[in-house]
DNA sequence: ACCTGAACACCGTTCAAGT
DNA sequence: ACCTGAACACCGTTCAAGT
């Protein structure tokens, strides 16, 4: 019922081996630093091997996006539907900070695929069960997951190579503009996590009632 | 005082003409086509003669985002706060709407130079100017871009290779999922336009007053 | 000061061949 | 069914040489 085929091998090569293998290397070199060939060394095998597999290297990519996707728990069934709808953004935002450098692979592109959309609809059920009509689920779940992207994709992106913040505030300072360097100090630095409560209360509370 | 040098020949090769010919590029062949020797080819020059201008592909795209940042028009000064905010906000889309294949350039790209800084003091001398302590400007000034970076992302990835949404919405439906089943006919189809206008609504209003 | 071209160390992917 | 390796058409960038 669980093997595909007779086949007991441990075949060297599989989908999944293949993505998780990518997403490491994503997490130790970074997304640039992903090519075919690459991965197929760090697999000890030919790079033309991935291809019976995976698509080519968009299609690893998009694979790489599911996996950190996939790792969004759902939320607990007693929940309502704020704490419902919480406790998803806040399970996204882990899982994209469990794999920063790999996270824009699922911020920046449009994923198509089946297990992209469960995430939709564990966040679709509780609205349209609650008794929002779906054109206002639809509507209420995209504003949050605006903001939700925008502000992950700044937290990801906060280049961690910038030692201390010292030399930014300096440079904020000097800048000639003056809005600028009056904010300098609060410019230079990012709580990320209290933007992120910040920002998630006022489109939950925007949701509003069915 | 304007002319840089005594050198009246037109050089063929400038900054400027890089960087437009760089954007001209993206927006014809996308991002993914955009390579030092095919911009160079375009320029009717050698490859490596781009290096004299710019500092590699990094700087060159850096390049690019900042010419779209630069075509966000000032707010009319007599505008009071939320009309300013608002008018830089339709502005900063406008911009990106202009050439939406560049525009993850500027949404997916931290950005450290001057001219990048120069929309940040648009919006913080207004929010300043109206008695926002400087923590609270930021704060509230980083919501709003979190929700427009989002929202702007969607808007401009949204596959325009997508011919009729309809197999889209066949997609859905048949998803198995059932809540994404139920609303389908409007996942299938987003009015972006209204969706940015629900959003910016929302987040200044969560600006509140000084 | 700016431009050139050869060279180096890479890419993704096709295709024919193997088992 | 899966794996291989040669080959093709590309990359970004360094470096020495030109003007």
């Amino acid at each position: 019922m669980t093997a595909r085929r007779g086949r007991p091998s441990p075949s060297v090569l599989s989908r999944d081996r293949i993505l998780l293998a990518g997403l490491a290397l994503v997490d130790e070199e970074g997304l640039d630093a992903v090519s075919m060939r690459k991965l197929a060394r760090r697999l000890g095998v030919d790079p033309m091997s991935l291809y019976n597999h995976v698509d080519g290297k968009d299609a690893l990519l998009d694979g790489i996006a599911e996996v950190l996707l996939a790792a969004i728990p759902a939320p607990p069934p007693e929940a309502d539907l704020r704490e419902t709808m919480s406790a998803l953004a806040h399970g996204f935002r882990a899982a994209m900070l469990d794999h920063p450098r790999a996270a824009p692979l699922v911020l920046t592109r449009r994923l198509a695929s089946m297990t992209a959309l469960a995430p939709v609809e564990a966040a679709l059920a509780p609205l349209l069960a609650a008794g929002f009509p779906p054109d206002r689920a639809v509507h209420g779940l995209r504003a949050v997951l605006a903001f939700l992207i925008g502000t992950l994709m700044r937290e990801v992106e906060a280049a961690p190579t910038f030692g201390g913040s010292v030399q930014r505030l300096a440079d904020l300072s000097a800048s000639g503009l003056p809005a600028v360097a009056a904010a300098a100090p609060y410019l230079a630095v990012c709580d990320h996590e209290a933007e992120f409560e910040f920002g998630l209360r006022i489109m939950l509370d925007a949701l509003g009632e069915p």
